[in-house]
DNA sequence: CCAATATACTGAAACGTTACAGATTGCCAT
DNA sequence: ATGGCAATCTGTAACGTTTCAGTATATTGG
C-alpha cells in the first residue's frame, strides 16, 4: 500500500544485472541480510546462508565495484608503475603476467600506471594515492633512496618494490641477488681463464646497481682479477651508444678479456661492438650475461648466460602486495631470488 | 538549528580528500551547481563557473570515480585483454606504452585482463562485459570470424581488435599489412636471386595468417618462384620446435634458398636451425623477417627486416576505442599500416 | 502593475554497497 | 508470568556523483 510495488526487480529480473536488491527480492530477505550472508557473516543462520549462497551463484550474482568501492574505500585494484621508455621488454611482460597469474582468482583487477623518462617517478605514485585509486602498488626501478617507498609508507599504503631499498625502513620487496649474480660471474670468468674484466652496470642510481658493482669488485679481489673501468655506459643507454663505446674499449691495447652483463639486450650491443673491433666472442672475450628470455644462446652460443626470472618476480611482488594488505606484516613480505648456475651452451673448452 | 552544523568539510577541509560537498560548502553553492559548473553546464552563470572551477584547481579537487561509476555506469577503464602464452613478448610492452601514450591525459585507466591457453578467448571478454568494468575493450589474436567481436557487437561495447575480422560486420581495428609485408618480402628474396620460399607463418586460425599467406603465394607466383612448404610449423610454436623443424627441413635436398618469417623470436629459431644443418645465412639461404623492436639486425647483420610499430598499433587501438565511446562511427576508426622497405644491414652484394 | 518567461541556482532521489542501531522471536531462569 | 538474553533478521543512512523537478530572482511584454 505504502511503498509502491512497481520495485523494477519485480519484473526485469531476468534482463538487469542482480544486484543485492534482486538477492532480497528473490529469497524474501532483506538487502542487510543478502549482504551479510554472502560474506559468512556470524549472525546468519546456515541455512538462511546457504540458501542466498545458492541463489547467488545461480544467478550469476557479481557484487558491483563502484558500490562496494564507494562505500568502502576498497578499489580492489593493484597498480603496476612502469617507466615507458626504460623498463625493460620482457620484463613488462613477464612482469604483467606473473601479477596477473597472482590476482586471478581474487576480486583484484591489475592496472598499469605508466610515467615517461621527463617525469618525476614519484608523479604516479602520487597520483595513485592521493585519488585512491588503488589499494596497492607495485614500483621497480627501486632506489636506495627512494621517494616513492618514503612517501608510501607516510601514507600506509601497501606496496611491494622490485629491489631492494636501504633507508633503514621496512618494506615488502622482491629482489633478484645481483650481488650473487656479479659473484658468480666473475668466478666464472676467471675458471676460464678470464683476469681483465669489465662490468657493463645496471642504471647508474638503483639499488642493483651497487648490489652488482660489489658482488663484481669484491669477486675481483677474491679471484685476484683486475678491473677495466668501464663506466661511460649502462644498460639504460641506448643500444648504439653501447655498441659504440664497447668498440671504443675493445680497439685499446688494455681491453678487458671477459665481460659481465646485466641484460639480454645489452649484451646484444656489447657483442656488436666487440665484434666492429675485429674481436671474437670465446677466443679473444668472454661474456656472462644476464637475461630473462631464454633467446641469448640463439644469438652466439659461445655467451655465458644466467636465468633471472621476472615472471616469478610479478608473482612474487603481487603476493607481497595481497599479503600486506591482508594485514600480513611488511617484514615477512620480502624476497630474494638466488641466481642459478651460468650456463655454456656447447660446453666447448675455453 | 534543525540541520546539525558539524558536517565534516566545516573543520577537517584540509584534511580529506574534497569532494563536491567540499566545494559547494567553500563557494557557498549548492553540490548540484558545482557538479554542473565543473563540466560547463550551459545554465551555470559565467561568473560562477570560473570561481567555481578556479576553487576546484586550487584545492585540487578530483572526482571520485567510484561516485561516478556507481551514478552514471561509466567505468573510465579501457581493457587490454591479453594471452598469457602466446603472445610476442614486445607486444605486450609496446602496446601498452602505446595504450597510455593515448589515454595519459584522460580520466582513463588501464585495466590488463588475462586469459590462458587452455581457457575460452572469450571468458575474459564476457568476464568485462558482464561486470561492466570497462568502457571499453581492446583486443589481440584477431580471428576472421571472431566470436569475441560478435559477441561486443551484439552487447554493444566499444572495442577495438589488433588485426581484422572477416565477418561482414563493421568495428574499429588496427592493422599491419602482412600481405603487402609478405608480398615485399618475397621479391625482396626474388631480387637476390632466391626461387625457392618458405614461409614460417602466424599463427593458424587468426586472420593474419591468411592475409599472409596470400601474399606469399600471390607474390611467388607474379615473380615465378615456388614455394617450399613449411606448414609443420608456425610463429606460435616453441623456439626448440621451430629450430628442430627448421634443421629437418633444411638437411632435404629440397630445401628452401629463402625464408619470409613472421616473428623476431622465430626468426632466431630459423637461423639457429639453419646453422644447425651446417649451411649458411646470406650465402645458402636469405631471411625476410619482421621485427619489433630494433635488435634483430645485431644478432644476424645478413638478416633482411621488416619493421613493424606495436606502439603505433596500441596508439591507434587506443584511439579507435575512445573514439568510439566518443561516439564517432566504428567504420571510421580502422587503420592498416603499411610496412617499410625492407631493410638490409651491411648492403652486402649477395 | 501583472503575468509570462528566461536565468541561475537548489534539494531530493538514486546508483549498489556496508555499518549502525535496532527489532522480533524463542527460550531459559527466576 | 516476567525479565533477560541469545539468535536472527531488518530499516536507515551514508559513501560521491548526476539527474530530475523544481524554486527564486530578475527581465520582459502587455
Amino acid at each position: 500500500m505504502d511503498r509502491q510495488r512497481t520495485e523494477k526487480n519485480e519484473d526485469a529480473s531476468a534482463l538487469e544485472r542482480p544486484t543485492l536488491k534482486t538477492l532480497a527480492f528473490m529469497t524474501g530477505l532483506g538487502v542487510t541480510t543478502v549482504s551479510r550472508a554472502l560474506k559468512d557473516a556470524p549472525e546468519i543462520g546456515a541455512e538462511t546462508r546457504r540458501r542466498v549462497q545458492l541463489v547467488a551463484k545461480q544467478i550469476g550474482y557479481r557484487p558491483n565495484r563502484a558500490g562496494v568501492r564507494l562505500r568502502t574505500g576498497k578499489t580492489n585494484v593493484i597498480s603496476l608503475v612502469l617507466n615507458t621508455e626504460q623498463e625493460i621488454m620482457s620484463f613488462v611482460s613477464d612482469i604483467i603476467y606473473g601479477v596477473t597469474e597472482v590476482i586471478a582468482d581474487t576480486p583484484y583487477h591489475l592496472i598499469v600506471t605508466p610515467y615517461s623518462r621527463s617525469q618525476d617517478p614519484l608523479d604516479p605514485v602520487r597520483y595513485l594515492v592521493e585519488t585512491g585509486s588503488a589499494d596497492g602498488v607495485i614500483i621497480s626501478r627501486t632506489q636506495p633512496n627512494d621517494p616513492r617507498a618514503r612517501y608510501m609508507l607516510e601514507r600506509g599504503i601497501p606496496f611491494a618494490t622490485h629491489g631492494r631499498t636501504d633507508m633503514g625502513l621496512v618494506h615488502p620487496y622482491h629482489d633478484f641477488d645481483n650481488y650473487a649474480f656479479a659473484d658468480e660471474a666473475v668466478r666464472c670468468l676467471a675458471g676460464r681463464g678470464r683476469g681483465r674484466l669489465a662490468l657493463l652496470t645496471p642504471p647508474v642510481g638503483l639499488t642493483y646497481h651497487s648490489h652488482t658493482v660489489n658482488g663484481f669488485v669484491d669477486a675481483l679481489a677474491d679471484v685476484g682479477a683486475s678491473e677495466v673501468p668501464f663506466n661511460t655506459v649502462s644498460i639504460d643507454q641506448s643500444i648504439d651508444q653501447i655498441r659504440m663505446r664497447t668498440a671504443q674499449l675493445m680497439r685499446r691495447k688494455d681491453r678487458p678479456d671477459g665481460f659481465v652483463s646485466s641484460a639480454a639486450a645489452a649484451t646484444l650491443a656489447l657483442v656488436a661492438g666487440i665484434e666492429d673491433a675485429g674481436l671474437k666472442l670465446g677466443r679473444d672475450v668472454d661474456i656472462v650475461s644476464k637475461q630473462s628470455s631464454d633467446l641469448l644462446h640463439l644469438f652466439r652460443p659461445e655467451l655465458l648466460i644466467v636465468n633471472e626470472n621476472f615472471r616469478l618476480a610479478g608473482s612474487e611482488l603481487a603476493r607481497a602486495v595481497l599479503g600486506w594488505i591482508g594485514g600480513e606484516a611488511p617484514g615477512s613480505l620480502q624476497s630474494l631470488s638466488k641466481p642459478g648456475q651460468v650456463l655454456a651452451y656447447p660446453r666447448s673448452g675455453g
